[in-house]
DNA sequence: TTCATAACGGGACTCCAGTTGCGTTAGGCG
DNA sequence: CGCCTAACGCAACTGGAGTCCCGTTATGAA
């Protein structure tokens, strides 16, 4: 599939072919959302879409190949970080972001189904890590001014707070399947600052 | 599904019975771990465990059934936790069993595989909560001997803590990509013993 | 050992996701 | 404005997952 020369959508990406790219991703996100991945085929993605059922196979072949398409289009919209001038509320407003997106009706089972596809296939696996590795390069910042203001020792390793922020968060949402509520964000929040301050990811 | 009287297996659980049920679920592990939820099906696993087609819908009905069903099974493996006698290196001992098991060649895979069924499957969901509840409390012990000790303030939830331990390694495991090794197991549970000892979790 | 029946297994059948071939529509260039 | 062809869509086809019927095996109790 995707041969060197002309994937299908490249060489016209504008009018019918463009409106039938936003179609069919909405479709597929809709579906996603009331049924997950198990629940989920391009036949089914076209009928919602009311494309022709050969489109949707042509342009993305497989439910993952969907998936990623829609990841690419995700990325592009990502939120500024905070700027609060303060480690802590920088970091609370980050816990509150993630809370808000995985606690949406629509955007949580979007990312639950999105991170379930990616666990069985590698080319969603990929699209999946850009899309974190950018939002954590985003928000990293934050932690990097809170080193300059010396209220986080030299050296550490801004990357690793962001992560150990969102962690508690998507191990509920996905593993222990705890409750998602404020208090928990704000736990997060003050976990990952309190460890940051006392240099465990100096 | 299941009825309220006599479901497959239930009245006639010996014999043969019994080692069709192991076959299935080691083929069904198999199938899971070399190609994951998406690409497994009841006829494959029928297949692999040299079973009749017929049996395997009878019996499991869906995948996530049958995923349920392994959920089960390996919930009465549970190793028992570690009693070193203090709280940082009880935190290493787990941080060091979750990155094994994650990282093991068949037992990566196939957690991946169930918590990427749990996504899109309530039944499958409901077994892995149950799961890791057990998980949870069967290691919470070891916070309420440091609360005990004085090493760790009043009132902290151990459970919590326990999850704030966990969260970091399944999150570089589903999400975020990032590379699994001693390092971030280390990270892991000095990080939560930090924000433990600091009052977070009380 | 015998018996009733729970559970398994073979094979035919259905239905639909995914494929293929070909005609139709409409971008984008001159 | 008109041509070339990329991209779409319809309809016929195929293969295999999931279902059903019914005969066979062998468990567990008497």
């Amino acid at each position: 599939m995707n041969q060197v020369t002309g994937a299908p959508g490249t060489s016209r990406p504008g009018g019918r072919t463009a409106r039938v790219r936003e179609a069919v991703l909405r479709a597929a996100g809709d579906a996603l959302v009331d049924k997950g991945i198990g629940g989920v085929d391009l036949a089914e993605v076209a009928r919602r879409a009311e494309v022709g059922k050969t489109t949707v196979y042509r342009r993305w072949g497989t439910v993952p190949g969907l998936v990623a398409d829609m990841l690419a289009e995700m990325a592009e919209s990502s939120l500024p970080r905070a700027r609060t001038g303060a480690l802590d509320t920088d970091l609370a407003a980050l816990a509150g972001l993630i809370l808000k997106t995985l606690a949406d009706a629509r955007q949580g089972p979007l990312f639950r189904a999105i991170i379930a596809a990616a666990a069985s296939d590698a080319q969603t696996a990929a699209a999946l890590h850009r899309f974190y590795r950018v939002r954590i390069e985003e928000w990293a910042p934050c932690v990097n001014e809170a080193v300059a203001r010396g209220d986080v020792p030299e050296g550490t390793d801004a990357a690793e707070v962001v992560r150990a922020l969102s962690a508690p968060l998507y191990y509920r949402f996905l593993v222990s399947g705890d409750p998602l509520d404020a208090g928990v964000a704000e736990r997060a929040a003050v976990a990952a600052s309190a460890a940051a301050r006392a240099g465990v990811y100096a």
